[in-house]
DNA sequence: TAGATTGTTAATCGATTAACAATC
DNA sequence: TAGATTGTTAATCGATTAACAATC
């Protein structure tokens, strides 16, 4: 109420309260009560100057001396991140990853909740989830009657551009896409992309630069 | 090999390296032969002037006219990234997202050859891919014999740390993680976490501070 | 009280961008 | 040549960290 500052906070900052909610979750479970900034800042690898810098950034107020209240702790993330609302997505293209993601969305939610799978042959696939298939022709609809929100693409590369397209149209504002194509955001929505190959690229570079540069580790071997 | 700069390339900048690449890969499928720095910019999203300096990074030249040439582009940025170099991975926990991703890396590879999946119920899992599955306790052995210095974890929750520890054991110096729980990097190696549903909620926070701070949209109905 | 921890300001750090001289 | 684009330096920006007074 005094400082006001609840404008859209960062992307980076948003992952780290949600590690601080998770760890203190278990802290609660384990019987703690109270918790230091540098407790949680060991917890998720960063400074205890951030970690009170962040508390600071959504109101939350320690005690000089006894640090923070966990409870009042996980009862203020939970505002702030709206672990309480439901949500609702979609996701679009049914192959393998997109099954994949149904089948794990299934089970370990986290209050997140998958209406529904969509893809251009809905009636040949094999769906082993309880989450219904419907054909793409039904999406737009859907999306509007249900209010969704937020959208996962999991179809082939080229069709990638024309799904978002498609799924902003419907009124979807944020789009977690899994195609191996950058997205890019256009007007109001946010696109995240998560790209697994890539991902995997990086690493072998980094590694391998890691061991030009800091010569061979304790094990022979590598030139 | 005059600035001699090539240290550790930070996370980010591979990141681009690998897009630009893409990029110049579609072009030069169209049969452009140059490029310019915005061209590249406007591509991958970001200022001409980032896109010179990271090529600047890896030691390429423009014509101060005439823009970059493509395939010296591709052929530096192959060099650097070491897409030539053969790319392995084992995958360990064949549950849901396990399967998933190696069905996934069973054909969109892009090099990385995933050799092997390992886990304790090995023999009960219905494997539709090629990609042989063994019991977790010929792990350590398999990694030294095929010098696999990249892992992927994909077991429940409360198994990664060990399986991290395994791993690093055997000699594994990359990992991506796809383990609900933050795995931190100790000593000569790597680690990158992906969680969706962490990216999820983190998408809806988004969506919904957008929608607070913007007011309404086009579309009216939501308060 | 003495000691420890917060809240917050100023310093640091790194990455991105703007700007512009060099030059094709 | 005139115009456009590079290469690179300096400025900017934002995020993280260090430091320390306030105080429980």
């Amino acid at each position: 109420m005094n400082n006001e500052a609840n404008h859209t906070l960062n992307s980076d900052l948003i992952m780290r309260l949600t590690r601080y909610r998770r760890v203190l979750h278990k802290l609660k479970s384990l019987g703690f009560v109270k918790v230091f900034s540098n407790n949680l800042g060991d917890a998720i690898g960063v400074t205890p100057s951030l970690v009170r810098k962040d508390l600071s950034v959504i109101n939350m107020q320690g005690n000089k001396r006894g640090g923070y209240q966990i409870s009042d702790l996980i009862a203020a993330l939970e505002t702030v991140l709206g672990s309480n609302e439901p949500k609702k997505t979609v996701l679009v293209g049914c192959g393998r990853i997109g099954i994949a993601i149904l089948e794990y969305m299934d089970d370990t939610q986290e209050g997140i909740e998958v209406l529904a799978g969509f893809d251009i042959h809905a009636d040949s696939i094999n769906n082993p989830t309880a989450i219904p298939i419907y054909d793409t022709s039904e999406m737009t609809r859907f999306i509007r009657e249900q209010e969704v929100k937020i959208g996962i693409i999991a179809v082939p590369d080229p069709a990638a551009e024309d799904v978002k397209d498609q799924l902003l149209e419907a009124g979807i504002e944020g789009i977690l896409n899994f195609a191996p194509v950058e997205l890019k955001c256009s007007r109001n929505c946010i696109i995240h992309n998560i790209n697994i190959s890539l991902e995997i690229e990086n690493l072998f570079y980094l590694v391998r630069m890691a061991d030009v540069t800091e010569g061979c580790l304790d094990c022979g071997g590598n030139e």
